[in-house]
DNA sequence: CTGAAAGCGCTAACAC
DNA sequence: GTGTTAGCGCTTTCAG
């Protein structure tokens, strides 16, 4: 019947070693009122005598009382958290959204709870539990391939959730995002329109990344579109590495009839295949036209500068934050958003040329 | 004395819209067994009559419960969950260690609570204030610069912490990290012992950023240890932008006695000075070398190819992960390790050579 | 093997 | 203005 060993050990050690956590009571018994009013003091101030609530808030300086927001959660039953699953944080673009997430989430009073699902939809399903057992207020994931059971289970749970990084139209998920097969079209219609016939295409790996997918089946419609071949030979499916990009243009290069242009799916392959042709001695446009996709900041800075597909990365994440926290505290449906993509021409880029092997 | 408005509500709607929260109470009712049972049956299932067990996971199944962290955590006063704060996700160095850090935590059942503090203190402290709200049960912070109360408070709730990014020498706070003087310095030691005489040094803000200054010092030290002189138009501190790193170096350029070596202490700079350079038409290293720090995949695309400066970033982030749990979990003290940084020589540097301006 | 009851730290009625 | 009390969802004794 006595005190538990826990409240013992508390009381037995008053002012003690500053380790163990204070809480509310410590501040209480210290300020002489009781828990309510300390609670009060903190939360509705103009509910407290100015005196009381000075003597109180003096012991919460002394004491470095942090207020236990768990505890609070489990009343308001919000966590004023939000999770994010992102497949890489090692590709700068998801970097870009991810900063901007997190910076808008803070504005809005929330915590960021990160996971990185490294392409793996069972990853992200573990991930996502876990962000769950936390109890996030909404979830913001990328692209369309998930786990089947897991957007059962957030809906179940009545967890608002946005796909960012893909347009979902067909399915009744909430998105915010641009068109990938748009964007890729644009670039690849633009190669075409200089008057390229033999165009190679370097992108994700389509199994694991959809936007990979829907960037893969712009370049092969269009080429179908436009009467062209298609050639399984010049066509790479890679890793997201500057590496992986240089070699796929190795091996198209070694072809009989290598490509005029080559439109890489993203940046980082796009930087490692120019960097691979200019080792070769081919010129840039000249022999090759490259177009890239992300607009990295580093496309500024490679020689030739690289013609490449501006996305909105930082609008979308802030957009996706604030339209997630709208919906969190609205208690409203998730609304989607279509953003645009923007064809930025630089110096990669031009008619096919008198190329000689 | 009725059953409160919440509770009403639930048991009003029994199996209804699948978007109210599942409890355990829900499972425990429709499995027609007590709560205590259900928890068993998912902590301790041995100690579950195996009949009894399946019938509860089916219902847990049906029902897409996902049972609450918030709760637990309460309980077990340990939330699972390590914060992280780090100045900048955009520079991707920042990216890789985050990426190590969050692999390391998943991998040992602990999930990451991102801060993004945008390299003020002031920033980083509301931020890491939350973090300590929700109850991390440890927190990886980046460099020594922090509020001063900040520590403290840290320390008074008990919560381990340790430092990356610095190694923290004579303060007592626990670091994973590499020495950046000494890692600085090897830099513009190898600089010195190629011959040159007149040596620029662009950096990041030393005021907010003290790994900056600890390689801004090792650069000034080195000089003077040389019995070179400092010339302040040869030194300048900016943002992480290669824009940033291009200016700089254009104002070296324009100064009557440029330097015949740059030391870039971060690669984003680092790539921008070398592009403002070859634009400029001048030979790198011939009319001009240049050394990065870091060692971001980019510098082996860059041309020429940087020399710079590797840094453990994958490795520290994994480590301090790991140090962190092992402290958590044994209530044992944060180690502190050192970690080693390696000089690469690539193509940027040589000899001062014929320069003609 | 299973259930009843207490309690983690806090807030929200409701008294005083 | 301030204190008392119940309870958020779960685990954990302690009985049975």
């Amino acid at each position: 019947m006595a005190s538990s060993p826990r409240t013992n050990r508390r009381s037995a050690k008053p002012p003690t070693a500053g380790t163990d956590k204070v809480t509310i009571r410590d501040v209480a018994l210290r300020a002489g009122v009781s828990t309510a009013t300390v609670s009060r003091a903190l939360n509705r101030p103009d509910k407290v005598r100015a005196a009381t609530r000075e003597r109180i808030l003096k012991v919460v300086e002394e004491t470095h009382f942090v207020y236990d927001g768990i505890a609070v959660s489990m009343i308001s039953r919000r966590s004023r958290t939000i999770g994010l699953i992102i497949p890489t944080i090692m590709n700068s673009i998801y970097a870009a959204s991810t900063q901007s997430i997190q910076r808008a989430a803070q504005a809005g009073g929330y915590t960021v709870l990160l996971g990185v699902s490294e392409f793996s939809p069972k990853q992200e399903a573990v991930l996502a539990q876990r962000l769950l057992e936390r109890r996030v207020d909404g979830l913001i994931l990328t692209g369309g391939n998930h786990d089947p059971s897991l957007i059962k289970k957030i809906r179940a749970n009545g967890v608002p959730f946005l796909i960012t990084w893909k347009l979902m139209r067909d399915q009744d998920w909430p998105s915010v995002s641009f068109d990938n097969y748009k964007a890729a079209r644009a670039a690849v219609d633009f190669l075409v329109s200089l008057g390229h016939r033999r165009l190679g295409l370097v992108c994700g790996r389509t199994d694991v990344n959809d936007r990979a997918l829907d960037r893969r089946r712009a370049f092969e419609d269009c080429l179908q579109r436009h009467g062209l071949s298609t050639n399984p030979a010049l066509i790479h499916e890679r890793d997201f590495e500057m590496e992986e990009g240089a070699s796929a243009m190795a091996a198209m290069l070694d072809t009989p009839e290598p490509p005029t242009a080559v439109f890489c799916a993203n940046d980082i392959q796009a930087i490692g295949a120019l960097s691979l042709c200019r080792e070769r001695g081919l010129e840039v446009p000249g022999d090759i036209s490259i177009v890239g996709f992300d607009d990295l900041p580093a496309t500024s800075y490679t020689r030739p500068k690289l013609t490449t597909v501006r996305v909105p990365a930082h609008d979308m994440g802030r957009r996706a934050a604030e339209i997630m926290i709208a919906s969190i505290e609205r208690r409203t449906p998730v609304q989607s958003v279509e953003l645009q993509t923007e064809l930025i021409v630089r110096e990669t880029t031009a008619p096919p040329g008198r190329r000689v092997f």
